[in-house]
DNA sequence: TGTTTACAATGATATATATCGATTTACATA
DNA sequence: TATGTAAATCGATATATATCATTGTAAACA
């Protein structure tokens, strides 16, 4: 018989509270809300967490793992908008407006996902006014997020590009410069919008330059200054 | 003496009320919230209404007129992100974050704006649910509709983001397939992030091949299908 | 009326980027 | 170890787009 297992790695909401700063402003009480109906599922490399389009049921926090959150275009063509990381989490525009996904989530590595229901997540915000400006914010600091994503995506060349997506996978999902790369040249080629080809090509220049070293499956940003150059004028 | 007067168009906030969605809610004492410390101000022809960088102290309501909202980029590259018409509003992803604004506004034909303090916008986030269930559905919907503009900007070659540009004036801005044309040939390049001459260059195309005539300031789309058939796959 | 000025248009050219075909490499599996 | 398969690489080429220099046009103005 299937079991369903409602927790593999955090028992309690509270336990994985300090993780996540979007429920710092909860009490018990709404802890509780939180934790009730919530459920995990582990997600193995590849695998879809939320696909575009479905139905936007579940608030999803990611407690364990990588993923990529990313549009699914025509022709097969996806643009990678963020990479989620552990104690992030991702609702989706679609969570209060249309109840659709209007982004596809997939583990980049073995990754555990914890799904809260909506409605509870909606009873929080009603009842807590401290959580709901923080949600608010969240919205906001994303919005932010996404602008910048768009000017440096339609308004550089491929060289900052580049840049930009191995600063922000340094600087804000890694926090150090040499990191694992769990990424395909494929998924490279989605964060920066331009194709697979260029994508290598780039990567290949910035390598001769001394700007990356790439061993194995890894990458170190060897001239962090340079890579900042080009990112505010390529 | 200079005279600073509270409306000019508008004497109380009830008497805008049906003009704009998302006040729908509001009851009258909280309409009264919305109206104590508000002012209008007329605003000619290209002048900002909000600057980039500035800090975000109010939400605007356009009460008359058309202003385009853009993000400032480097060397002097805008990309314009949405046209804001008669009853719409505008806080910006700063308001309750870093409380600084993210995008420019600037009107593009005499307009008038109504400024409303941040803080009572936040007493009706937190006195009324339903506000502010409509308020974040507001932000949601804001969200996908950048997502969308970005994978046009960024996965449609310029035939493409021309046709989806022309496509949200008519639809979304004017509703109706002739229209004025207060935007210069720079301000549909910065809609389409393009270069100026481009820009020009595929108008061009669309007119030799029946797409849109423009006499005057106007222009008139006159094969809708096609456009939209370039949108879809260009 | 002529003159200025900003905007629009256009052809020639340079540049950035995508595409294609052919190899190579890495890795999983028999 | 052999072998199949997906991913990465690379050079040649085609295409999309920007840039530049020039001309045209129409509204504003002296």
């Amino acid at each position: 018989m299937t079991q369903f297992l409602k927790s593999h790695r955090c028992f309690d909401c509270k336990d994985c509270n300090n993780k996540s700063p979007i429920t710092k402003s909860l009490s018990d009480k709404h802890l509780e809300v939180l934790n009730k109906d919530r459920f995990e599922v582990v997600f193995k490399p590849d695998e879809m967490i939320y696909k575009q389009g479905t139905s936007a049921t579940h608030i999803i926090f990611l407690t364990s793992g990588l993923a990529k959150v990313y549009i699914e275009g025509f022709q097969n063509k996806n643009l990678i908008i963020k990479i989620l990381k552990e104690g992030e989490y991702a609702g989706g525009p679609g969570i209060f407006s249309d109840t659709r996904h209007h982004y596809s989530i997939s583990a980049l590595k073995e990754t555990t996902a914890c799904f809260i229901p909506v409605e509870n997540w909606k009873t929080l915000i009603e009842e807590n006014k401290d959580f709901n400006m923080d949600f608010i914010r969240s919205l906001n600091r994303q919005s932010i997020f996404t602008f910048d994503k768009m000017m440096s995506l339609t308004q550089k060349q491929m060289h900052g590009r580049m840049a930009d997506a191995l600063l922000y996978l340094s600087k804000e999902v890694y926090g150090k410069p040499l990191f694992e790369l769990v990424l395909s040249r494929q998924d490279i080629a989605d964060m920066t919008a331009m194709s697979k080809d260029s994508a290598i090509r780039v990567l290949k220049e910035f390598q001769s330059e001394g700007i990356i070293t790439e061993q194995a499956k890894a990458i170190e940003i060897t001239n962090m200054q340079k890579l900042e150059n080009i990112s505010q004028f390529g």
